[in-house]
DNA sequence: CCTTGCGTATGACACAGCGTCAGTATAAAC
DNA sequence: GTTTATACTGACGCTGTGTCATACGCAAGG
């Protein structure tokens, strides 16, 4: 995991040639705002600020860019890949399904925290524009659905408890967005591992039952 | 609870006379603000147009709140008020702890229905300020503080495994806040009732053991 | 009835940030 | 080396903020 200090995260257009001048300016000012999000919060970015580092003029961001919610939804694009993939253990894996879901929560956990104050400037950024909060809350309902039918899955095959599972998804994958955000979002960062233990044991009480003692759980999926 | 389409709070600055004008125009003020962010989000909040269905000037508005977060503020103090009230029950109560849980649970989802779309507001704006963010996670961290007492003094008494309260109180509390601000923030409000049960399977299976049959956990606190 | 005084309210101002546009510079194509 | 397309810019108008100096209105005192 990156230290703090330094953006973790890096734009580059295709690492072999033959890339336009605009795919490569672009890169730039995605760059450039990666920068600045990894050090101060959504609300003191301005499109002056943002370009000054660049220089480039404030007019050139709108060759680029509609206005700076487009550039947040660019870089939601990224981290969307980043966190889908994390999840992918526990959603589509098979196996024992607590073993799966601890590293699903781990993977979770590793890149919020690599990512936690841009992950911030994301969600920050989705209150002050209705369009880009559509993105960024179907982001969200792409995992209620996800984790919705995971637990149905489980649950035909006895592994979880019968009860509605889209309201429990939804509150388990909120539980999961808001603390790793406030746990990873600003500097200094939490303590990861306590947030690991902590989400883990909860998703497992609700799904799976408590306490189990050893690693392996005696569940079995497929 | 309240029906959608009609703000559910109204501030009336002591019902018994002797009030000073001063007062009373804050509280108009302050009433605009509840109209307003009853039906429309933060984002679109702006001093001019609040302050207009009051037939007061912009100008008028500075001499009440240093500026619109301080307004939120005030907002706050009210809302937090009822929202610690709901959460007593288990927080201080006495007795069986899973019906205490189920007591708070449902008063919390109650209160948060009631006042959904403020509530959004507040969480909103905390985003744009920072000393308002200071404020409202001040409030969040205060929850923090009085569900590790009673995860901690629940442990003492052996009604809860033993693991670090602190971080699994973190994310209970972040569960309950980013889900009902989800669920209940905007028009339509979402049905209350899935919502509850999935809170209080979720408080209750990792606090106090998943599964118990009759309404009777068999536990007793103090 | 007319002043005086104080709390309340206002229009007008300077400032910051946005998004656009007509026009200029620069790179690519031939 | 000229033409053409692409990348870039300064300057504008707009919306919203927060702060003045000033005006209003209404009670108490002359």
């Amino acid at each position: 995991m990156s230290e703090s200090g330094y953006p973790p995260l890096r734009i580059t257009p295709s690492p072999v040639l033959r890339v336009s001048k605009a795919e490569r300016t672009k890169a730039v000012i995605l760059n450039a705002a990666i920068e600045f999000l990894w050090m101060r919060p959504y609300r003191d970015l301005t499109v002056a600020e943002l370009m000054h580092p660049t220089g480039l003029s404030r007019a050139a961001f709108y060759q680029y860019f509609r206005e700076i919610h487009a550039l947040m939804q660019a870089l939601q694009d990224v981290i969307q890949g980043e966190i889908f993939t994390a999840a992918g253990p526990w959603i589509e894996g098979v196996g024992d399904p607590v073993a799966l879901m601890k590293e699903t929560i781990a993977g979770l956990v590793s890149v919020c925290y690599d990512r936690g104050p841009l992950i911030r400037a994301l969600s920050d950024a989705a209150t002050t524009d209705d369009v880009f909060e559509q993105a960024w809350s179907g982001f969200l309902e792409a995992f209620d659905d996800a984790a919705t039918a995971r637990i149905e899955e489980d649950q035909r095959q006895g592994l979880i408890p019968d009860f509605d599972a889209r309201p429990v998804a939804f509150a388990l994958n909120r539980l999961d967005a808001s603390t790793l955000i406030a746990a990873f979002g600003q500097h200094p960062r939490k303590d990861p591992e306590p947030v690991r233990e902590s989400l883990l044991r909860i998703w497992v009480s609700t799904l799976y039952g408590t306490e189990r003692p050893g690693n392996d759980s005696g569940l079995v999926r497929k």
